[in-house]
DNA sequence: GATACCGGTTGCATAGTGCACCCGGAATTT
DNA sequence: AAATTCCGGGTGCACTATGCAACCGGTATC
């Protein structure tokens, strides 16, 4: 108790952007899940965006205490910390494939880094929900279910094509 | 030219980030898409939320700015302005409904602030296309074509009876 | 002619962001 | 064994954003 009333409204939608409302939470999270950046030093140092170190620490450490994220030791490494999405977090995936969506249609996005955005759009509900299948087994530890390709891959092969025609074309 | 490089990355996520990536702007977005709200004391004094006066001006300027929103004079009254959804606003439904969907399964709501968000999300991307056309109606003066109830009446009668439905259980 | 309404602005205290640099311990390389 | 690199961060500082309250001149209303 006595904590009562720390929150605006209780408006699902404000709550939500109490928690995400900000301008590195969503991106922490995409690399987490898109990029499979596991570690402090891959999120820091492999970001598209350039996060400072201290602003990702005090990011990381929000979403863990938001039950986004979660962290453990590396058991071979004593120093290595694994950071994992949570049920909480892969249910973003449909906020963050909106997102995206809006983007692409409004922004000046970059080809090669659109093209995820434009499987999973195109993709739809199904194909959201394999993902995020396949993020459990990841990040959850729930046995794999799923034969077949990865979405994951799928999401890696686009891009990787899409860099490739990018240089065909520029240089 | 030399206006160049003026964001962090291209990636569609970032970039709707760098747009939206604050706690007030789809505050904003939702009392004018959902409340209706049109003129700048409403959106100061019937919000939720407590929007302070110095934050909301920023952020219609903001918004205006980057065309989510647009400012047009009341004819009639000389000081009044008026502020409309751009198409660009507009089709931020599906994010929103999808954060709100979030915020309903892992946030404390209330019940009455998202029965709206209930709706939405059980009616799918059909009822989110009819209501996205109510909304060009009346922001984009686009004629109407629908004949039928209006979602909007539906989520406002929806609204209201879980406030009398609240109020019958507590009081 | 007074009052309330209109869309804001101003000052100020506090909190968050961005940048560069630094840190001690653990793992790896030589 | 010694040196280097890798690990997850922390520190100091300047700048910006947020939150609060009080205030503003013009306009419509009574």
């Amino acid at each position: 108790m006595a904590q009562a009333e720390q929150h605006r409204s209780g408006c699902p939608i404000n709550l939500s952007l109490e928690v995400l409302g900000d301008s590195w939470s969503l991106v922490v999270i995409r690399d987490i899940m898109f990029g499979n950046r596991r570690y402090y030093r891959q999120l820091l140092g492999e970001s598209e965006e350039g996060i400072a170190s201290n602003i990702l620490s005090s990011r990381l450490k929000q979403l863990t205490d938001q039950g986004l994220v979660t962290k453990q030791q590396d058991p071979a490494h004593k120093q290595r910390q694994l950071y994992s999405l949570t049920e909480q977090s892969i249910q973003l995936v449909p906020v963050l494939v909106q997102l995206g969506s809006w983007g692409r249609k409004f922004l000046p996005v970059s080809p090669e880094l659109s093209v995820r955005a434009k499987v999973l759009e195109d993709g739809g509900p199904l194909l959201w929900e394999r993902f995020m299948a396949e993020l459990r087994v990841v990040h959850l530890g729930v046995p794999s279910s799923q034969s077949g390709p990865s979405v994951h891959d799928d999401l890696d092969q686009a891009y990787r094509e899409a860099v490739a025609a990018g240089e065909a074309s520029s240089g």
